[in-house]
DNA sequence: TATGAATGAGAGTTCATTCAT
DNA sequence: AATGAATGAACTCTCATTCAT
């Protein structure tokens, strides 16, 4: 077993932290006694409880658009596979550090500096990726034509969702949206969205899944 | 012109700041000062910040709550009117006090013991009520058999979205989500997914629409 | 016996302190513990500590410079009768609270922005008046004519040396600066420097004093 | 170009954070890093902070006391000039490193037991070697009888003040007390009072320079 | 109701020094 | 001789609340 470093156990330490109580409502103290560590370390290393903080989400943000740049540059059959498939890798990103990104997109419900400098980097280029897949799918006649942001902001809400809302769904529906289960369940409802609502496809029977035959 | 209350003076300011910079990043001093009253009465109204916080959102939810159930007694055609007249209650009630909606849903993104109880109490009801009504539609023929389920979460989702995103929306769409004009455009937007997705109806022609049309 | 509320049980033991450790050797813990009261008092009467420093400094010096412009306004036969009773007046408000005074002339020794603001303010005004003074008495032919500034540097700096030195004087010649009979004893040396030395008056005989013969 | 050693770096730096911020407002970290060296090297090298900076003050002092000595041991026609020579030669050393002689007088305003030693050796002994010298007048009949002591302090006085006061002096009065300039002047004010004050000279006529005829 | 003072706990950060390398 | 990490104590200041008036 690979013995993890200080940086790396106050990390751990903080994600899980923030994750639960929030940014303010988390000390330094609370970070250094989880992590088993001297609290001056984190303004030595991080220079503050702040800038841990900072790194964390640029870091998730960094990895995010990576993924989503890489994956829109793989070939694919037609472009509502290679949404799909994008989506899916975004999905799965998320799932497998679903501690960071829930507490990502927390923070991006709050106004501050550090957010507007978010939006204006990653998120910009976020939302410019998509428009170029949606654009491109409606000139091409695979997808139809319709309000783009719209769809943009409905494709995002839907992508962000189960890390927003991970205590709506696990108190209500007993769904946990860090297990590789529900990605593919949540999957299936994502493709039927693509297929009905951006290429309009007329449904020719009742829905159908062995998966969840039972949530009907 | 009608004298604010202290009560209310309190309130208010609290509203903003917990908005603003969230429950733990706001203090009962600045909450005060922004009040322009004494520090000690928010402890004296309110029992302290804890009081004042739980007595906003639980007050949010008693009011979006009955809104909901009083919306889902009134007479409709349809079913599928009357899912659309709801969802237009809803936005509207949200976005007549945004502030304390945004503030709310941010809340419940947090895993504490106050966040378990009022799933418990409130989101709960809310679940079975568009349980009740989507079921009905379902056995009725209305809308299209698939699984109950992910159509709340998908349902509720889209209505909490303007309220949890609303900077999303601000700096990278130009939305804002608590001005009428949003909600009449987001409506058309949700009306489709309600005609297309929950009953299944073909779209024989391209999207038309005046409001939106340079979107395209 | 007069009660001593809280805001000078903190001046005066901040002033015990900063005398003895300097501003920077001195923690409000110190401060509070001495004073015997809240540490958080320090900061909410006096903004902090430097706030409290502050108000220490930017007084004594509105009373210094109160004292000397009054006691200039004062009538006298001669000018240098004028002058020896200011020079006693300044002796005798610094000798009243020497700790404050020793506190403001190291604190003057120090180059900040402070420093430089006090400067400006304060020890401008009062060599403005002492150029008054010393160019009144040129013009009128009672001091001799001699480079102004070299006199009201030497002045000043034996009016503060006292307190700039305390230790120095104490430790090597038993003298006590903040000692009534100090200041007779040093009035004697001022008096023989401004008749001599400004008056430019001849040593007629050997020098005499009955207070002091000890010490040929 | 001579390369600085480490050791050398760190006193510089030292030096110059003494000077502007005091001991205790001076951190081990600024002067490594103004320095350019690793913290842990003041700890290795002098064995802490407090080392290093006795260490400065130590060695000031020791040169100090040495140029003294060796100054009173030189041949001189009258006793004045051996005062005048050795005034002027403690001023130019001072003056060749004026951050440290300004950072050791004022550390002297302190009271501490660093002080006290540094009083009960090397100030005593410069006590006594005035005195010696003074005594020596007053017997040859060089000088005036006065008391010795004040007569002591008042020169010594004058000649730490433009390190004690070097703000004063450059704020108010233009006047930088490092440069040779400023020496030759003040030299001028002193030789003056040597021969006033110590000797008795009777002024003939009106003050002569024509350095400082400007300043009348 | 309303106020300003007071409290004790805890916040984040910096401190001088020590340690292993 | 030099380094970067680590330590535990101390720093100033703010926190939510309580108290007497």
């Amino acid at each position: 077993m690979k013995k993890e470093t200080t940086k790396e156990k106050m990390l751990d330490a903080a994600i899980r932290l923030f994750h639960t109580q929030g940014y303010a409502g988390t000390s330094v103290r609370d970070i250094a006694q989880k992590a088993n560590v001297n609290v001056a370390l984190i303004s030595y290393h991080f220079g503050g409880k702040k800038g841990l903080y900072e790194q964390l989400i640029i870091q998730f943000f960094e990895d995010y658009l990576h993924i989503l740049e890489s994956e829109l540059q793989k070939e694919s059959e037609s472009l509502k596979d290679l949404l799909l498939q994008v989506i899916r890798a975004l999905l799965e990103y998320q799932s497998k550090q679903y501690l960071v990104a829930r507490m990502v997109h927390r923070e991006m419900t709050l106004d501050s500096v550090l957010v507007r400098e978010l939006m204006s980097t990653y998120l910009r280029k976020e939302k410019h990726e998509f428009e170029q897949l949606i654009k491109r799918g409606m000139t091409g006649g695979e997808f139809q034509r319709q309000p783009v942001d719209y769809v943009i902001i409905h494709l995002r809400t839907m992508i962000t969702m189960p890390y927003l809302s991970p205590h709506y769904l696990r108190e209500l529906y007993q769904l946990s949206s860090n297990e590789p289960y529900f990605i593919d369940r949540y999957m299936e409802h994502l493709t039927r969205w693509v297929h009905t609502w951006l290429c309009g496809e007329v449904k020719s029977q009742p829905y159908q899944s062995s998966l969840s035959a039972q949530l009907i």
